[in-house]
DNA sequence: CGCAGCTTGTTACAATTCGTAAGATTCAGG
DNA sequence: CCTGAATCTTACGAATTGTAACAAGCTGCG
């Protein structure tokens, strides 16, 4: 399960250095290229799973390069170019592109694009789906809880819709009124009954302690508050 | 094969207006909601190929809708904002977006992020003949399951219905009315065990544990999902 | 034709999910 | 302590879903 593999095609060090600094940091492997016939080079021996690619290169002309890649190689190509034309971003994309990013660029945007492109295009490092917490693990993938020896418990969808909204916000605090909106709740009347319930059997699946709960904790009139060290994946 | 279905949900009916006619020149068909409720709604009996989101919305959280949407249902979401800052856009696409477009937008780039988001994310253009998910091959042409060891299963025509439509929409719930719809089935009323049927029979075949489905899961009143890695050819 | 085997819908009943009601319990603030 | 409100828990039941068993329809074969 190795990191996945993006490539950086520009011609400005800069811009590559910065790149490469940024998708590193974000657990990413790198590789960068300031020419087109470098990279194109490296393509025999490596897939890349995302290709960065400025239209401006030395050597050759970056759309034809795009088309290729993208279409006809089936790879995930982003565009980052410093032409900022509505029509220039239709021509790139229409060629193939996946994204089209404008110079200049924030890397934290960077990334958060690449990772979109990710998450779709390649199931197979689906890792989303389980979070550990406290020597528990949830597997929102078979709507099942195990516990530190490896005995599992089911736990339905609804429970899982609550289960997942705690282990993605941690630590703070969550009120009624936001968790109805989260879990779709219609503002029924007695829709905060129906939470509470869920909360409860949640609890029993967690096998809390009724009088001293150790994961979920109520805050009387404000909500509630998940506490526990989540590491998701 | 019908044209992809977009849909729009923005409260300001003037844009709604331009990107349902950009959309529909350009070959979608489209429908459009002002309020995310109705759009739930509609949700039920319609699975979207693309779904554009404002985050801006009068009765619910955007990038809560968001969220749910695209991690949760594998729906493609790309969020159309009037909020430009890098962060926006960042915890926009974290949260699940496959594409962020500022408003105000140029709908000739809308339509351009669609395209290039259904030719990357929707495999029913690759409709082929077999299917690999999870140590299974689905042989459509000679009506057969082959286990990771070569054991065959021969399943039925309408099994195989169901099958390939999963396998068609991996990861993303199916609903109920959805699944009628697309298997032709009149929407009669005892239809709806028939499905079941069915359903139970396909997980037969692929050996499912009735208490612990991995592959087919049941989401109480909304419908199915179909978990694995699917890879067509 | 008649029969065997397969497919598939229908029915009936079991199991599960999940909201609601109702009583018990806990909490904050006198 | 006392009180009213908020929250927890339990039991119940309506709705949803799973599946075995049956029946109807189709196909091919002697």
């Amino acid at each position: 399960m190795t990191a996945p593999l993006v490539t950086i095609l520009d011609d400005e060090p800069a811009i590559r250095e910065m790149l490469t600094e940024a998708l590193q940091e974000a657990g990413f492997r790198t590789m960068s290229f300031g020419r087109a016939r470098e990279f194109e080079a490296a393509l025999q021996s490596t897939a890349p799973d995302v290709c960065l690619v400025d239209l401006s290169l030395p050597d050759k002309d970056g759309l034809t390069l795009v088309h290729r890649l993208a279409l006809e190689q089936g790879a995930t190509v982003i565009i980052i170019s410093g032409r900022a034309q509505v029509q220039d971003r239709v021509t790139g994309l229409e060629l193939g592109a996946d994204d089209y990013i404008i110079k200049p660029f924030e890397p934290a945007e960077v990334v958060a694009r690449v990772r979109a492109r990710l998450r779709k295009n390649a199931p197979a490092s689906q890792a989303g789906e389980t979070a550990q917490f406290n020597g528990w693990t949830a597997h929102f993938d078979r709507y099942m809880l195990v516990d530190e020896h490896g005995d599992e418990t089911a736990f339905s969808h609804a429970e899982g819709e609550v289960l997942r909204l705690f282990l993605e916000r941690p630590k703070r605090l969550i009120s009624r009124a936001n968790m109805q909106e989260s879990l779709g709740g219609a503002a029924g009347e007695s829709f905060d009954r129906a939470m509470d319930v869920r909360i409860s059997r949640l609890r029993t699946k967690l096998r809390e302690d009724p009088k001293n709960p150790r994961l979920i904790k109520t805050i009387y009139g404000a909500g509630y508050i998940f506490l526990g060290d989540v590491i998701w994946g």
